[in-house]
DNA sequence: ACCCCAACTTAGGAAGAAATAC
DNA sequence: GTATTTCTTCCTAAGTTGGGGT
């Protein structure tokens, strides 16, 4: 596999710039030579792997004694846990969270757990609590933060710079990469998302006895904080994580990992989009597939076909089983009768499907789909005699889903299917939507335009930014400023233009001038319309995770080859890190 | 066949930094 | 210069997948 990388590389277009290819032929050769130096067909990830260790928490800071905590109007002095874990929960008391009755029965239960025996017996209500004070003490400490001197800040910055230096970097096979997250997580309250039954929780302090460090036996192991010692250094090079722990609240493990720069992870990134790019080619046949199984003998093969049309058409997630100790969310596979409503007939529309359910991160999904009347027999069919609380897919897993999908094609997966769906249909909408001569800004509003298309396919949402219905008519009102500028400007021309006509050659420079001004203006205009649209599109609507997770960047980098768009301007700072492979690799001919 | 766990990718929100408005 | 808005980065929860054990 490595060594087709290597050929695939070179085998790529001449580049336009000769800064870009001459630094483009060297990186390629430079990575062909690595990459098959590092060849590893054998399932193991490193041979060489060096690091610092991860990075402790900062320890626990006391309460200046003038900060009081209050239990039933008494001034209370607690202990040093009990005060810690107080703070997480002042600090959140301005938070949604604190006003759900889960968060705190959780939190009060665990921080009753952390009290001496005498506080425990005191402190036996929270609504008698007055965490105030404490709050608005963290608040003073953050005001004061923001408040820093340019001096205390650049020395802050140089700090975290140190730090970044010693732990954010290791050594991999030779090459000296970026860690994604040396920090270890601080304690705090467990921040579930949706109605999590453990939400309020403590997640409690990480020591380096919970700590497995992972590197090679040859390098130098990290050392453990002063009188401490690790859970256990191992030498395992058939995973990528440099530590691990386990985290008390959901019992998960945590890992440290490399940057999404770093080569390990950009070649499984190419991988994914490489299959991806394979079930393109037998996407018609799995199709056909999934279509003649609507109409299968077996219950089982029916609702496979149903549930992986879902997943291909509506770009579903697989859906596995969840415990009840997590928040109610479901997939494709984990859908249930109450998810769906089928109707007839709805505005007009033949055989409808509504979806209404709660999907990863408990972001609803509500869509009405027209399907065949075969999926809409098969669905009334496996509707009957159900609770609404029952499977919809009864005989359906994501295991036996994927080992379906590995029979169609080698790799093949659930998700295999959204990344094909938001590639194929960015670099579609792009075809459609970029007119070739149009300006920059344009293009720019028509790539967003692409790339919302398939955020919206995906279901990427987001909580509409404070302030939006303000900023909008902010913007507005800039618009209509500009637009009697423009008035004003082109009165100013007409007069110059007769001016000119008999006048001088000053006269005339006069008139130029003007015009110029006008156009500037109308080009500022326009780009302004453009931000209002894209804004207001925008409302509801995150581009970025479908922008790093599923879109192959090799589409983006040669759509702006191809159309003079600086680099830039799609991808920032950490994005074009994360595709460096990309913006190497592709030419403005390359096809998904 | 089923269950469980390890390892990895995907996800939205919070926090911090930078850009822009005032 | 300061306040506000917007963009970027950080954070860590929540998914998917494959494999191993019973």
């Amino acid at each position: 596999m490595l060594v087709m990388v290597g050929i695939k590389l070179v085998q790529q277009k001449p580049f336009k710039s000769t800064f870009q290819s001459i630094y483009v032929i060297r990186r390629l050769r430079f990575l062909r030579k690595k990459w098959e130096e590092d060849k590893k067909e054998d399932g193991t990830k490193w041979r060489f792997l060096e690091h610092k260790g991860p990075l402790f928490a900062p320890p626990y800071d006391l309460l200046p004694e003038n900060v009081k905590f209050r239990y039933d109007g008494k001034v209370m002095k607690l202990s040093q846990d009990a005060e810690e874990v107080a703070g997480f929960y002042a600090r959140m008391l301005d938070h949604d969270y604190t006003t759900k009755s889960t968060f705190n029965n959780n939190f009060f239960t665990d921080w009753r757990k952390v009290m001496t025996h005498e506080e425990s017996k005191i402190i036996k209500d929270l609504s008698k609590c007055d965490f105030k004070e404490m709050q608005q003490y963290f608040l003073s400490v953050s005001e004061k933060n923001k408040n820093r001197t340019k001096e205390e800040k650049a020395e802050l910055k140089a700090k975290n710079e140190e730090i970044q230096k010693e732990y954010g970097f290791c050594t991999i096979d030779g090459h000296k990469e970026k860690i994604g997250n040396f920090r270890i997580e601080p304690p705090g309250l467990f921040r579930g998302r949706g109605e999590h039954p453990k939400m309020g929780m403590l997640k409690r302090r990480v020591m380096p006895e919970d700590v497995l460090i992972n590197c090679s036996k040859d390098s130098k192991v990290p050392k453990p904080p002063p009188g401490r010692k690790w859970k256990e250094v191992r030498h395992d090079n058939t995973v990528t994580w440099l530590a691990s722990w386990t985290e008390n609240v959901q019992g998960q493990a945590k890992y440290v990992m490399l940057n999404p720069s770093s080569k390990l992870k950009g070649e499984k990134d190419w991988q994914k989009y490489e299959t991806a790019r394979n079930l393109h080619k037998c996407i018609d046949k799995i199709r056909e597939t999934y279509r003649a199984d609507w109409k299968a003998k077996e219950m089982r093969i029916r609702q496979r076909a149903v549930a992986l049309y879902f997943i291909d058409r509506l770009a579903l997630r697989a859906g596995n089983e969840k415990d009840d100790d997590q928040a109610d969310t479901v997939g494709c596979c984990s859908l249930r009768v109450e998810h769906i409503e089928l109707h007839k007939e709805k505005d007009g529309k033949e055989y409808v499907v509504v979806f209404d359910f709660l999907g990863k991160d408990s972001i609803r999904y509500y869509n009405e789909v027209p399907v065949e009347k075969r999926v809409f027999k098969n669905l009334e069919h496996f509707m009957e005699n159900k609770k609404d609380s029952d499977d919809l897919f009864d005989r359906l897993t994501t295991q036996t889903m994927n080992e379906h999908l590995k029979e169609l094609m080698p790799l093949l997966t659930a998700k295999v299917f959204r990344t094909y769906n938001a590639s194929i249909t960015l670099q579609r909408q792009l075809d459609e939507l970029t007119d070739p001569d149009a300006t920059v800004p344009e293009k720019i509003l028509a790539y967003n335009r692409a790339n919302r298309a398939v955020a919206i396919l995906c279901n990427h949402q987001r909580a509409v930014p404070k302030g939006h219905s303000k900023s909008m008519e902010a913007l507005k009102e800039k618009i209509q400023a500009k637009r009697d500028l423009i008035d004003e400007a082109e009165s100013e021309y007409h007069d110059a233009a007769r001016a000119a006509k008999r006048g001088s050659v000053k006269e005339k420079l006069a008139c130029d001038k003007k015009k110029k001004a006008l156009e500037r203006l109308k080009e500022q205009l326009m780009k302004l319309e453009l931000q209002e649209t894209d804004r207001d599109e925008n409302k509801t609507i995150a581009l970025g995770t479908s922008k790093l997770n599923y879109l192959d960047p090799r589409i983006s980098v040669s759509w702006c080859k191809k159309h003079g768009v600086p680099i830039e301007k799609i991808y920032n700072k950490t994005q074009r890190d994360k595709f460096r492979w990309a913006i190497d690799m592709a030419g403005p001919d390359y096809v998904f």
